[in-house]
DNA sequence: TATGTCTGGGTAAACGTTTTCGCAGATGTG
DNA sequence: CACATCTGCGAAAACGTTTACCCAGACATA
């Protein structure tokens, strides 16, 4: 049913060879006669060409797969578009992946890709577990990292965020601004971003001379959730408190709205902070001050240094996106 | 480098007639002893199945599109969830596109997954342009209509909202609350989902006898800025309203905001209803009122019925999922 | 005339699988 | 013993491209 080269070829009376050069521009000797035949009638019975074939002997498939943890968290939307729209700038198509921070699903999404023999594997890694790192490594497809850093050989590049002074510069408005009893409430230590901003948060406490009590610190997921649930252990631990740095939007977000519910104002009785300014803080009562990360222009960063080492045969780097503070009123 | 399934054969003296027949579970009448060689060759030197290779012959990817208009908005991510989750619990692969409503765009995309041969295409049409249905009606590729409604030849199948009823309870609700001036802050009217709802929006008021003024319908685009921008056009038309009725949440959201930026109370002076049922609808002050649309289903369903027409020759059909009406603060 | 140089293509292998037959030897059957 | 039936596997084509070489004729050159 499908028109193939082969089908072109016999209607033109010319060799397959010569259909695909032209097809591809790849030779400029052949007559403009024979040329504009070919292509008139690959026009004309609506030619398209199947990719699987030509990906199997030219070794690419222009398409990358994308593996994040779940697109349903308000941060990777923007992320997962800043990616597309660099990729189909430059012809690549996109698979994308959900792994829910699970290792398995990630390990056998991965394979997945891998036979569909993608050109390259952009990665918001999962939980860091052994095996996994194990099963990346044996992973022949150049690989950038993306928001979270591990150590596996075959890494093309990275684009990570400087949580560390993300975190310090909001911990350290929290206490330019009066707030000394600052509650931190954290996402999953098992990543890398979680433990970088649990360090700014320390460095800068202590830069200001104040104690760090550990039992300020409460550890969850980066789920909404969370944010009611870690709010209320705080609120139940009886520890005093005056601020709450949150360990993403989705936990801001609902540790103020659980704080409202308490009949507790937000800023005049406790200030939150949150981390990663989603779309939707600038649009709740009131509005949120958080740290604000590239989420659209990280993805973008990714794809293209992804298609640089792959295209371009550039060497792979690694891109460190700076973060601001976006003062709001919630502070 | 990467092992086939060609030296796999030569190492263990078989075919790879024999090979891709153990492999692949095909031929029960090879002995055991082979078998157990060939794969314990193929996992020692970790074998992966070069995918293209098989499509080509099988004329199967196990790919499917899914076309949507952006990823950003937040009704799409719970449906590109949704979508995931079926595909990858029977074996398929998603490659996501984003048309932000540009019919160039989505044809573009389109004539890419055919290239890359997908098995199906999940689609939510963009602008209805006549040119696009055109192009969709060459396609070849089943086609799985998601959210807005076209005409289209080989569709095999929809899975659409019943906007019409959707719109009509809400308004419905409003002025059972005895709102009676209800303004209406649409997206394109290009959309069938506008237009349906517009039609459930003007039926309620006329069979609660209420005269429809065209003055307190604004139409513009399904995008937050569209919130502010038409909730400053209804205040700036002086035209009287207790109520506004929003295309989506995302406009409900900025309209809210809007509002009370001058000093108006919602619900006290003001009622808003949404349309959607975004997680950012429960997180906003006031909880919003909205229509529930069940997203997550959405998805999941589209590519149920696409693979149930791919793989186990169901007939392919039209589903209806009903809406409901979520109460919270907003009215 | 013999040689060289363009011009305009064609040949055929290769990419890594799947799949339709078919076949040789072993075993059973009468 | 002659024949049929199983058992276990292999040969080779096919999927639709790309690409490294090669080649035949036309024309120019010495």
């Amino acid at each position: 049913m499908k028109i193939t080269i082969k089908d072109i070829a016999k209607k033109a009376n010319v060799s397959t060879a010569t259909v695909s050069k032209i097809l591809n521009n790849k030779d400029e000797r052949i007559s403009k006669k024979t040329r504009e035949r070919v292509l008139l009638i690959a026009k004309e019975n609506n030619y398209i060409p199947n990719l699987m074939a030509r990906s199997l002997v030219t070794r690419k498939t222009n398409t990358i797969g994308l593996v994040l943890p779940d697109i349903t968290n308000p941060f990777f939307p923007e992320l997962a578009r800043g990616a597309e729209d660099k990729a189909n700038k430059e012809g690549y198509m996109i698979m994308y992946c959900n792994t829910d921070d699970d290792a398995e699903k990630e390990s056998s999404y991965l394979e997945m890709l891998a036979q569909k023999m993608v050109d390259g594997i952009i990665l918001t890694q999962s939980a860091n577990k052994e095996g996994n790192v194990e099963s990346l490594n044996k992973l022949k497809i150049p690989l950038v990292l993306i928001d979270r850093d591990i150590n596996v050989k075959n890494i093309k590049g990275k684009v990570l965020v400087d949580n560390f002074s993300g975190a310090y510069e909001a911990v350290d408005y929290l206490i330019k601004k009066e707030y000394k009893k600052i509650a931190y409430i954290t996402g999953p230590l098992s990543t890398t971003t979680a433990i970088e901003r649990l360090g700014g948060y320390t460095k800068a406490l202590e830069d200001s001379g104040i104690l760090i009590n550990f039992e300020l610190i409460f550890e969850g997921e980066y789920k909404a959730q969370w944010g009611i649930d870690g709010t209320n252990e705080l609120l139940n631990s009886k520890v005093e408190f005056d601020a709450i740095f949150c360990g993403n939007d989705l936990i801001a977000v609902n540790a103020i709205r659980t704080l409202k519910e308490k009949g507790i104002h937000v800023p005049n009785d406790i200030a939150v902070l949150g981390y990663d300014n989603i779309f939707l803080s600038d649009m709740i009562d009131p509005p949120l001050t958080t740290v604000n990360q590239p989420a659209y222009k990280m993805g973008y960063e990714a794809v293209k240094l992804l298609i640089d080492v792959l295209d371009n045969n550039k060497e792979g780097k690694t891109i460190k996106l700076k973060t601001n503070l976006v003062i709001r009123k919630s502070v």
